[in-house]
DNA sequence: AACTGCGGTCATATTTTTGTAACCAGATGG
DNA sequence: CCATCTGGTTACAAAAATATGACCGCAGTT
């Protein structure tokens, strides 16, 4: 079985990464760790996990301080995270849920019931982008068969117009400066210049056309936006 | 292009120091520099550097030694630092890591690899500001999408009459000389008219329409405020 | 090797934005 | 009612930001 999504560990303790990456592997996750909330940052940003698994108490920035971190960066929001905690205290729970965590495992717990949880997160946070085709006004993507529709007829991009395409339409009515275009869409760890986003905002909306072309749009003095509303 | 943020260079090998001042200087940073720790040390408590280039190898006090500091000193803890090394070796990558660096950089390097690795620091180290949606009689401001809307209709603006009116927004029912308003919209440091911003009221006025153009008010001898009690 | 698709960069148009100066008009104070 | 202030408007040129077209290089094909 292979899903193909990416977990991010973060724990201080190097033993617990390494059992969590165990069963996650077998259960058909790819992983990825971090030791302390920096590195986890650096790690999301560069990586995009599509989950991440993250220790309550750590030294220096805690696992709360950085999910409320997470949570208030736009390009970071709808990153799914699970809280592991090593007691099951009632007040970190509702701390920790009022914070935005999806879930909340508490130590010990078995292989199983963890996999189970992350599926279960998986399963109710990703559908959104991953699966689902999204049209709006009349401007479809379709990621399964990876295909744009304007008004029904198919229209032709290259792969990074897609994705950015992808992006936009999965967060609309929201202005994205050039660097977050880079590091949501090309991946952190890349550095190009960022004229180069202008210039794949030209092809896509060349391939869209006027009238599609036109939900994308220019923010002047910061970057782009998706929008229906011209 | 303008960043305004500024750059210790630390490297004890004047050559080196200047090579990347001009590179940064370029990319418009700007730059302060030390030879050696101690006095890396004086200028980061003086002058408040936005990043930290750091030599990993300088006589006196390494690099490393420098960085372990600064993140114990709780008032420079969260300082981004970004690591120089003369070689690609991977343990002191690790330590690095470890010792809540940033990123790191192994000579040599071309300016552009390091003047893109440093915009990445800084942009996931510099903390979003304003999110929330400001909403006052019809008239909401949005800094998520970065539009205005009158009574749900979007309105078109200048980036310098968006600022303005986000601060009005924030700031209401309170008079403001156009100084003041300079060193808050536009920022300390600039020189530019005073007269310009009546200028700026006009078309923020003009953008607003007559209704909403009424809560920027006239406050004859004084400047200007904003208020929905017309 | 020639061809092709794609991504990134550059140089050059084009468009917007911005600051100022000049000129007006209403308010203020004798 | 006049002399002055203070703010309102407009026009305009310089500066900044974005759009665009062309080019180059790298992989994967033919």
């Amino acid at each position: 079985m292979h899903t193909g999504k990416r977990v991010l560990i973060v724990d201080d303790e190097a033993p617990i990464r390494e059992m969590i990456m165990v069963a996650l592997e077998m259960a058909g996750y790819e992983t990825l760790e971090a030791a302390n909330a920096k590195d986890a940052h650096s790690v999301i940003v560069d990586e995009q996990p599509d989950l991440i698994l993250l220790d309550w108490m750590m030294p220096g920035t805690s696992g709360i301080e950085l999910a409320k971190r997470l949570r208030s960066d736009p390009t970071t929001k709808d990153l799914p995270i699970v809280m592991l905690t090593a007691k099951a205290d009632e007040d970190n729970k509702i701390q920790g849920l009022e914070n935005g965590v999806d879930d909340y495992i508490t130590k010990p717990f078995s292989p199983r019931e963890l996999v189970a949880r992350l599926k279960a997160v998986l399963r109710r946070t990703t559908p959104a982008g991953q699966e689902d085709a999204i049209t709006v006004s009349g401007l479809t993507l379709d990621p399964g068969s990876h295909r744009v529709y304007a008004d029904q007829s198919p229209v032709e991009m290259g792969p990074t117009e897609f994705r950015l395409l992808q992006f936009f339409m999965t967060h609309q009515e929201r202005a994205y400066t050039r660097g977050q275009l880079l590091d949501m869409v090309w991946g952190g760890n890349v550095y190009v210049e960022e004229r180069t986003v202008d210039v794949h905002i030209r092809r896509l909306r060349k391939a869209l056309g006027d009238s599609f072309g036109a939900f994308i749009q220019t923010v002047r003095g910061t970057g782009y936006r998706f929008s229906t509303n011209i």
